[in-house]
DNA sequence: TGACAAACTTAACGATGTTAAGTATATTTG
DNA sequence: CAAATATACTTAACATCGTTAAGTTTGTCA
């Protein structure tokens, strides 16, 4: 009987729908537009159906946070197919700095916001979080073994470039107005280039 | 006549009342837990007697701002007595993030938060932030006089360290949970000595 | 002593997340 | 096929928030 796959796909297919809406409204407008009225105005059902599908507003938070770090892992993927591994390393941190500023709601949820997750148990939710953590530690040991880095406790290395480019991109996001918009790109690029090459010794 | 003279001065003891009972509120519990009906409770007067002293909350957080910049700018001042430009940049350094994660919601507020300024003119208002600024590049241009630093942009390397250290703050502040408790400190200093150094030539 | 202004309070509005109780619809069972 | 039941959804309400309007008390000055 194909009856309750259809309804399992019935109620998928809402919870895609409320993630969705949530979602347009959560990058559109930041994390404080989004109500669960508003939502339940845009999928056209009463708010209440909501809790449903999910037990309140941070598990539908903790669901984008997810797909967030998806995207965001996509977005440094793209540059690892780049040969030399220092120049590698400085496309990473580029692509890192371009991905939060051009999604400033998704960065703001995975690194910024109060955590929408305090009620999520770390060691499992946090995969797709340290999936890219790991790749920058990949691309930092290539360097070593290239001889363009000296041999460092690859922590500290790894620590310092994520902190330099979150750095760069939540200053940018939160406080860019305190920088005047011309400025802006020129200061991304110099500095993390700057900042960069100053650990190579080659 | 005193009388209005007795007036204006119970008049700033009830702001500074106000100012102060928010301000613990605050750093005790953060941004969301201070509700002008928790204020008013400490405070012992009503919810809306503190709209006969502010305009609004967003008011209220303008004035605990500039406190915290002040404190902020004291705390990198305790390093400049220090002789050696590169020592104190170093020092500079640690002590920017050793104010930031022992004054989370001080940091949060001046860095971090959804501008509670959005609605000041910035020009004037952000003077106190400024100030630190300034004194970074001072310390930075007393590195290239002294040989410490090549000849760069001086703009590119103010916002370098800037973005470095606020990069370890606010990620130590947000998402420190991801860090084991025991490296946090390890890696605090020697991520600064780590970025500093790279960036030194003598 | 009475007029008036300042200080403060009570009550309420509209918004928020969330829960409890009720209704309509679809499925299962006799 | 009709009654029983489970599922999907809604209405109404609660407590909380920032904020405003209207009313009351208190203190000052003529």
């Amino acid at each position: 009987m194909g009856i309750s796959e259809r309804k399992e796909r019935e109620r998928q297919e809402m919870i895609n729908l409320i993630l969705d809406e949530a979602m347009k409204l959560f990058i559109e407008e930041g994390y404080e537009n989004v109500t669960m009225r508003k939502i339940a105005d845009r999928i056209e059902y009463s708010p209440t159906t909501i809790y449903l599908y999910f037990k309140d507003k941070t598990e539908i938070f903790s669901e984008l946070l997810n797909i967030a770090f998806d995207k965001f892992y996509e977005a440094q993927m793209s540059v690892q197919y780049i040969e030399d591994a220092k120049e590698k390393l400085l496309a990473h941190g580029i692509a890192y700095v371009k991905f939060a500023v051009s999604n400033p709601n998704y960065y703001d949820l995975m690194f910024i916001m109060k955590d929408p997750t305090a009620n999520m148990k770390c060691p499992d939710d946090w995969k797709t979080s340290t999936r890219t953590y790991d790749l920058l530690k990949k691309n930092i040991q290539e360097c070593i073994e290239n001889g363009y880095l000296e041999e460092v406790d690859i922590e500290v290395a790894a620590f310092t470039m994520w902190s330099h480019v979150h750095g760069i991109a939540s200053i940018m996001i939160k406080r860019g107005f305190m920088i005047p918009e011309a400025f802006r790109e020129y200061l991304i690029y110099n500095s993390i280039q700057y900042g960069f090459k100053g650990l190579f010794i080659k």
